[in-house]
RNA sequence: GGAGAGAUGGCCGAGUGGUCGAAGGCGCCCGCUUGCUAAGCGGGUGUACGCCCAAAAGGUGUACCGUGGGUUCAAAUCCCACUCUCUCCGCCA
């Protein structure tokens, strides 16, 4: 959420800012404006005339003579003046509810580092690591290669789930686990994040502090009795941990999670239906830091090479592109995308997005820090990034270590967590 | 699922209709004192949103004692509903 106060005083920037995201965007401000005018009016009017009240209750309290015709008088009147206030905080708190309404539909603005663009086109690469490797015979796509080994079943996912799932059998299942279990200790043991399991469901409060609702509602799985939702990602049950508080310790506050994550992704379909890529469940190491706001876009810097050395030790080429203002989350001030190589499809495709969101998600959540002893509270820059989705590197590790006879080599880094050199039939 | 207890400031904890933003303590900050990192003394110490002020400092108003509603001229305090936490019983991976 943007800070209204802002909005208010100084829009043209604000305007600018969003119309870099694209039209829709900046429209997102129109008709704000009055409602706050309409707001500051109303709340000056309540607020006097409960001063005024107030003050004449008091006095009324302080009378002698509790039977004369006076007490009764003013007694009577004051009620009045109440019943004339209760009627004015009414319209008064739907103002504000509808402020709140707009605002929360407002996406985050874009920084100033982040370039122009429409779409994904117009993303910039920062750098290339790795090469994509010259095969002597013909890769095989992971959908085929996986289906030959024996470690994924997608037919039999669509029989008991639905399309878009996928079951992981024998040296498969345990390549997933060796990789979450690889994942989880780089960035415990030498990145020096704490590790998190956070609940799998969550409530509309949550989903609203990182900005998944209002908006986004059909994107997200609901369960019916409890009105929770499936996380969509770690992000959402990891940052909103510490929604409603003022966190006292020294920053940055780092968390690891591992879940599940869930993603009912409508309007969709077409895209991608074959393989891992696009699933409903897939399992991702999600790394999440509270910071300073001075510090912010340094910790964006090192929470992307954390994501980044998950890479290099699985020996996978990638690059790092800078997503341009169009093709920006709606949460999200800058986002760097890891873009991992596949050679199925000759081509970068995403396997981590790495999210600086400001004070976006802070205000919403209510999630701030003390400077020092003393000092009054701000909020904090909140950010988060895959380390890495799971699902992308089984398959990404599958295509690029993929050997002439159809097993897989398996990257040194990863073998003692897999228990082995090779995975073959 | 059944029975009971509770929810107050960073923490502990008092407060059953007005003088309560809320005693007291802890913690923290500032100052003084003290011949060693400790103790003592004095003062200060919530958040949000308005308004005044060129701005800062400061002043001032309103709200906030789990959440929402109600009673009353007046609610932390009375009433209703809900949520959460704890204890016991049942069930359960």
């Amino acid at each position: 959420m943007l800070d209204a106060k802002l909005v208010v005083e100084n829009p043209e920037p604000i305007l600018r800012a969003l119309a870099r995201r694209g039209p829709a965007a900046a429209a997102s401000l129109d008709g704000i404006q009055p409602v706050v005018a309409r707001r500051r009016t109303l709340l000056r009017q309540t607020e006097d005339r409960r001063a005024q009240l107030k003050t004449a209750s008091k006095n009324l309290g302080a009378f002698r003579d509790k039977a004369s015709p006076e007490f009764a008088a003013l007694r009577e009147k004051l009620r009045a003046d109440g019943d004339e206030i209760k009627a004015l905080e009414a319209q008064l708190a739907e103002v504000e509810a509808e402020l709140e309404r707009q605002l929360l539909r407002v996406p985050n603005l874009p920084h100033e580092s982040v370039p122009e663009g429409a779409d994904s086109a117009a993303n910039r690469v920062e750098r290339v690591w790795g090469e994509p490797r010259s095969f002597d015979f013909e890769p095989q796509a992971h959908w085929d290669l996986g289906v030959k080994l024996g470690i994924v079943d997608f037919e039999r996912a669509a029989k008991l789930a639905g399309p878009r799932f996928a079951v992981l059998l024998g040296a498969g299942a345990r390549l997933e686990r060796a990789l979450i279990q690889f994942m989880l200790d780089v960035h415990v043991r030498e990145h020096g994040y704490t590790e998190m399991m956070p609940p799998y469901l969550v409530n509309r409060s949550a989903m609203t502090g990182t900005g998944q609702l209002p908006k986004f509602e059909e994107d997200l799985f609901h369960v019916e009795p409890q009105d929770l939702f499936l996380v969509p990602t770690a992000e959402v049950p990891v940052t909103n941990f510490h929604a409603d508080e003022v966190i006292e310790g020294p920053l940055p506050v780092k968390y690891v999670a591992f879940t599940p994550c869930f993603r009912a992704e409508a309007g969709s379909y077409g895209k991608d239906v074959r393989g891992l890529v696009r699933q409903h469940q897939f399992h991702k190491v999600e790394l999440v830091k509270f910071a300073e706001p001075e510090r912010s876009f340094e910790e964006l810097e090192s929470l992307t090479r954390d994501a980044e050395e998950i890479l290099r030790r699985l020996e996978l080429p990638y690059r790092v592109v800078t997503l341009c203002a169009g093709d920006l989350g709606f949460s999200a001030t800058k986002t760097y995308d890891l873009e991992v190589w596949l050679p199925s499809q000759r081509t970068y495709r995403e396997i981590s997005s790495c999210s600086n969101f400001g004070d976006f998600q802070a205000r919403r959540a209510k999630i701030r820090y003390r400077p020092g002893k003393g000092e009054k509270p701000r909020l904090v820059h909140t950010l988060n990034g895959s380390g890495l989705a799971v699902g992308r590197t089984w398959l990404a590790l599958l295509e690029n270590h993929q050997q002439a006879d159809g097993s897989v080599r398996i990257p040194k880094a990863l073998q003692p967590y897999f228990g082995g050199e090779v995975l073959a039939r």
